[in-house]
DNA sequence: ATGAAAGCGCTAACAA
DNA sequence: TTGTTAGCGCTTTCAT
C-alpha cells in the first residue's frame, strides 16, 4: 500500500480511502482517486487481510468445532450426518460473506486453539457426543458460540443451540410402527453413558409407548456399545421385538448389517427406524426408513443465531428446535 | 499479553518467550517463568492468533477453491465427489497442522478474495470447469497453488498438480466390458466445450477401444448436455450401442434414471459404467459399476504438494497421477 | 481534500 | 537472564 500513495504520489491514508470507503464518501478528488485506481493496478496490488483482520478486530470467519475424544466427522463415509449438516452451514455462512474454517485444534486450551483471541469471529460447536470436558472448555468460551445438537441447557444457557424436536421426531416413529402393528418395540441407544440428545430421545420414546398404551422398560433398551457388539448379542439370544427405533442412522445400519448372520430378514422379522435419514438410508439393504432431520436448515439457523451474537444482538430463544419429518423406507412393514 | 507481563513483574518478551518457546531453550529463569505461567493462568490469557498470524506473516491455513461459474459443489448430495476428496483435504492438513478454510470469495481479483495477501499460506484449487477466465486469475495466484483435477499444462506448470490416470482408468473400463462381450460401445460427455479431464477421458476412450481393434468414432459420442437431455434424445432415436461409458457418476446416473422412461432395462439391455466411483454409486438402482479415483489420497497428496511449496520446496514432477481401479456393481453385464 | 501519527498484539533483533 | 525497541500493514482520529 506503501508502494501505491508513493506512485499515486500521495500518502497511504488516501489509498485506503480510495480503494474501500466507496460507500460513505470518498472524501478524496475524482483526479487524485483515478491516479490511486491506476496506481493499485498497476502494482496489482492485493490488500492485506490479515493486517487488516488484526487493525479491525474482525475476522470475517466462523470455525466448525467437534469437541475432542471423538474422532474428526467424515463428510464421506457412514452416515453422512455430518456432510447435510456442513451443507447447511456452508451455505448460512457464505450468505453472510463469511469464510468457514476446519480447525486440527478444535478446543481446548492450547494457544493455538479455535477459541484462540481473535482467530474467529463465532464459533459453532457440533457434537454428538458432548463430553463433560468438552463442556467445561466451552464454558471458558470467549467468543460467540452456538451449538447444535446439543441443547442449551447442558451449558447454563450460555449460548444458543438448535436442536431438532426429538420428542416429535420419536413421537412418528413410534406411531409409524404402531399404525403396522407393532406393539412389542425396542430403542437402541449406542453408548447410555453420555449426555446427549440419544437420552432425549430414548426419553420420548418412553413417553409415547406410554401415550399410545404399550408397555416399555429397561428391558426394551438396547445397548449396542460404541463397538456395536450389541446387536450380535441380542441377535444371539433371539430378538423379543417386532420392531426396533435406533437413536441413529448408524446404529439402525448394525441391526440391517448383522441380522442376515442369524437368520433375520429385515424387515419381514423386524422392522427398523433409523433417526437423522441422511441419503446412508438408501444404501442400506432394506433402505432404511428413517426420521429426518432438517439437517441443512438446522445448519443454516445455527449460522444466522452466531450472527446475530457476533452482532451483539441476543438471539432468543435459547433453544431453536425445528420439527423431525420421517422419511419411509424399505426396512419398516406390518408385524410378522 | 501486557496484563500477564505486568502481573508476573516481567516484559512482554518475556511472557513471549516462556509460554511459547518451549523447544528451543527458553533462557529464562525457572522461577520468572513458574511466576508467568501463573500469571496467564489466573489471567485466562489467550494469544490472538490473528496478531501472530500478521507478525509473523503466516498463518496455517488453507483455502480451497472451486473457481467461479459453476455452483458450490455440496458435500451431500448428488454424486458425493466433494465430500470424497474433502475428506482427504482436511485429512493432510490436519496432519500438517493446518485449519482448512472455505472461503465465499473464492477466486477473483476483489480485495477479500481468497488470493489476496497473507489471508492463507497456500491454496487448493478444484475445479472440474476450469474455464478460460479462471485459468487466467490462476496465473496471477501470489501464494502456492496446488491443483486437483486440471492437468498442471493447463496452466504452463506453474503449479503442481493432482490427477488421476484417466488413460489406464478409461482402459479399465473399456476392457470390463469388453470382456463381458460388448463391441459396441459409447462414451457419454458431458459439455465437449469445456477443456478438463472428460477430454482425456474422452480421448482415452478412442485409443483404448483402437488398442483392441474395435470402431469408435464421433459417432459413439454422446454428449449429454448440462441439463442432461442428451440422455432422452439418445434413448429417443433408439440406442445404437450395448454399452456406455460416462464421463462421471452424474452423467452415468442420468442414463439410469431415464432408462426406465423408454422401457430400457439397465444392464440387461445398456450396460453403464461412471467414473469416480463415489458412494452414490451404491444409491442408483442397479448400483453403478464405476471406475474408482482415489480422491483420498489425492485430497491428502494435495495438501502434502501444497506444504512443500509452502516450504519453498518445489515439488516435483508437475503432474502427480495416481492410478485409478473399476468398482463393478450392478449396473453392467454381458452383451444382450 | 489530504496528511501525520498512533496503535491493534505479537515477536525478533539487539542491548544490557 | 532479562529488557528495550522496532515494526508487520492497515485504518482511524485529528490536524491542516
Amino acid at each position: 500500500m506503501r508502494d501505491v500513495a508513493a506512485r499515486a504520489g500521495v500518502s497511504p491514508t488516501v489509498v485506503s480511502r480510495v480503494l474501500y470507503n466507496k460507500a460513505q464518501g470518498v472524501r478524496v478528488g475524482a483526479a487524485t482517486a483515478e491516479r490511486v485506481q491506476q496506481a493499485a493496478k498497476e502494482l496489482g496490488y492485493r490488500r492485506n487481510m490479515t493486517a487488516r483482520s488484526f487493525r479491525q478486530q474482525e475476522t470475517m470467519m466462523i470455525g466448525v468445532l467437534h469437541g475432542i475424544g471423538s474422532g474428526r466427522p467424515r463428510f464421506n463415509s457412514g452416515p453422512r450426518y455430518f456432510a447435510a449438516l456442513m451443507d447447511g452451514i456452508v451455505d448460512g455462512a457464505f450468505k453472510h460473506g463469511y469464510t468457514l474454517s476446519l480447525c486440527p485444534k478444535l478446543l481446548g486450551t492450547t494457544p493455538e486453539d479455535a477459541m484462540s483471541d481473535g482467530r474467529f469471529d463465532g464459533l459453532i460447536w457440533y457434537s454428538t457426543f458432548p463430553s463433560g470436558e468438552n463442556l467445561r472448555l466451552l464454558e471458558s468460551c470467549p467468543v460467540p458460540l452456538v451449538l447444535i445438537h446439543t441443547p442449551a441447557s447442558a451449558v447454563n444457557n450460555q449460548y444458543p443451540a438448535v436442536i431438532c424436536d426429538n420428542f416429535q421426531g420419536i413421537g412418528l416413529a413410534v406411531d409409524h410402527l404402531v399404525s403396522l402393528g407393532h406393539t412389542d418395540i425396542a430403542f437402541a441407544i449406542e453408548n447410555e453413558d453420555f449426555f446427549d440428545e440419544a437420552k432425549m430421545r430414548l426419553e420420548a420414546f418412553f413417553a409415547h409407548m406410554e401415550r399410545l398404551g404399550l408397555r416399555a422398560g429397561r428391558a426394551d433398551v438396547i445397548d449396542v456399545a460404541l463397538d456395536r457388539s450389541g446387536v450380535q448379542n441380542y441377535f444371539a439370544a433371539g430378538p423379543k421385538h417386532t420392531a426396533v427405533i435406533a437413536c441413529n442412522d448408524g446404529v439402525a445400519a448394525a441391526f440391517i448389517k448383522h441380522a442376515p448372520e442369524f437368520g433375520i430378514s429385515i424387515p419381514n422379522d423386524l422392522s427398523v427406524v433409523g433417526f437423522d435419514s441422511t441419503d446412508y438410508c438408501w444404501e442400506l439393504r432394506p433402505a432404511l426408513t428413517s426420521v429426518s432431520q432438517p439437517l441443512d436448515v438446522m445448519g443454516q439457523s445455527a449460522v444466522n443465531l452466531l450472527v446475530q451474537s457476533i452482532r451483539g444482538e441476543t438471539p432468543d430463544p435459547p433453544d431453536l428446535t425445528i420439527p423431525c419429518g420421517l422419511d419411509i423406507r424399505g426396512s419398516t412393514t406390518f408385524k410378522p
